[in-house]
DNA sequence: CTACGGATTTTCT
DNA sequence: GAAAATCCGTAGT
């Protein structure tokens, strides 16, 4: 399978959020491939945007990486108590990133069952299988994503997304999650899924 | 099914 | 000191 390479995510997130859907994930960790198929993401837009982070410029030791080049990982702390991965997009200087929200489970099952519920994965409930990757969160806990990876290079062999099937989709738009404080820019449509995926976190 | 509050810590004011 | 790009358990309908 093919990896995808820098210029894929020198673009603007809008692009790039609608692009990872259908692609997959992966995690490579203690000898194994956890992996999961992108079905939600959130543009962030960087400057401009008042639900981003970096805007306005704001630039400080947690924002720093989306100041860096495209392709690389983003992940931060939420609530105190969960991460969330983003991929950062654009040139140096442009502080966007797209927020990888949900995932359906593909490869290691197995582990990807243990991070989440310490059991096996035909040990699952029908409610967990589908509380496995279906939010930001939980996402990260379930491929081991913490803040050690954060400025992951993307572009490497450890956590990087492969080019998935060539399915069709229907790709749906509408609010981000979680943003309400950001005032004219809660309302705009900048989160994309894939429109019958039993794995998106919001419908 | 929905509604609510607590967890927990980094970050910024 | 408050809020945060969330999740989960509990209680009520």
């Amino acid at each position: 399978m093919k990896t995808l390479g820098r210029e894929f995510y020198n673009r603007d997130s809008l692009i790039v959020a609608q692009e990872l859907l259908g692609k997959v994930l992966v995690h490579e960790i203690n000898g194994q491939k956890l992996s999961a198929k992108i079905v939600e993401a959130e543009a962030y837009m960087g400057i401009t945007d008042r639900a981003a982070h970096s805007f306005g410029g704001r630039r400080t030791s947690r924002v720093e990486v989306m100041y860096g080049g495209p392709g690389f990982a983003y992940v931060f702390l939420v609530y105190g108590m969960y991460h969330c991965f983003n991929i950062v997009t654009r040139e140096a200087g442009n502080p966007q990133a797209v927020l990888i929200r949900a995932a359906e489970p593909i490869g290691g099952l197995d582990s990807i069952a243990q991070n989440r519920f310490k059991k096996t994965y035909d040990q699952l409930s029908k409610s967990q299988i589908k509380n496995l990757t279906n939010g930001p969160g939980k996402l990260c806990r379930a491929l081991l994503i913490d803040k050690s990876l954060n400025g992951e290079d993307l572009c490497g062999n450890k956590l990087y997304v492969e080019a998935g099937e060539n399915e069709k989709f229907d790709i749906v738009a509408s609010k981000r999650v979680g943003v309400d404080y950001a005032e004219e820019a809660r309302n705009y449509l900048w989160r994309f899924y894939i429109g019958d995926n039993e794995y998106v976190s919001v419908k």
